[in-house]
DNA sequence: CTCTTATTGTTATTGCGCATAGCAATCCAT
DNA sequence: ATGGATTGCTATGCGCAATAACAATAAGAG
């Protein structure tokens, strides 16, 4: 009864699912010692190689200030370089670890996003990306 | 050509969505000075005076741990009060304060919703709540 | 070409939400 | 009556994000 009252809206659940499924992403990437933003700057960086910190960071509307340890996190880690583009922008590329170790974290992160598709019921799946885009974007 | 990678995976834009979402109800809620977890415990106690921080916990998933500093903030706002059941357990209740306050926070909750529901094309909208409800209930 | 403005990368600090470990008091069921 | 479960609580740490400030550099307007 009182679960029905939160359940109806469409807020609580949109947070709660999202809380869910976030839990579920961060468990399976655990395995390959990344976090959810790591993998999706991986991901960024490997579609994208000279990219730079900065539209990595409007991409995914991070602070700048805030991509400061997570690519300290992701060098140290020995996953990415950075290459100097002038004397104030440098270029973001995957090192030879980094292409190593990426495949296996894609594979993870669509397997998650397939598995995501599957818990919704059929009849409703199609709808979810487009009601969620429309969300945010 | 990046953003098409990102927003094609639900699972990027479900977090995305609820971070918006979040922002948005959240920025709504301070014009009370309540955050949302506090308008969500207000709504449950509104619903079922008398209830325990345990079972709100359980119902909001909230380790009773972090739901010390939760109540007593609502406590010290004069918003609920503490009626001892027995020995160890005590019933939470609206104070006067908070059955005239909550009203409002309630309105802001309701509309917010309805808004939320606005943004999402009419052909995706009612299977909006049924695709999240499948990823965590 | 110069001068103002914008951008980049960075440090430092803060707040929020959530998790864990542990503890004392109390309740409950066998 | 006793052992296990529950309740409320303290203390602490982590992950993510926001803000303010700064030096160095690039880029655009005149």
């Amino acid at each position: 009864m009182v679960e029905e009252t939160l359940s109806s809206l469409p807020g609580y659940a949109l947070r709660r699912a999202a809380n869910a499924m976030t839990a579920e992403l961060a468990s399976r990437l655990a395995k390959h010692d990344v976090r959810i933003v790591d993998a999706t700057v991986l991901l960024l960086i490997a579609t994208k190689p000279g990219a730079t910190a900065s539209s990595i960071g409007r991409t995914l509307d991070i602070q700048r200030a805030n991509m400061v340890p997570l690519l300290k996190r992701l060098e140290d880690a020995g996953m990415i370089g950075r290459e100097p583009i002038d004397g104030k922008s440098q270029g973001l590329v995957l090192t030879e670890e980094g292409k190593a170790r990426f495949p296996a974290i894609r594979r993870t992160l669509e397997a998650f996003e397939q598995d995501l598709l599957a818990r919704v019921p059929a009849e409703h799946r199609e709808h979810l990306l487009p009601a969620l885009n429309a969300l945010w974007k």
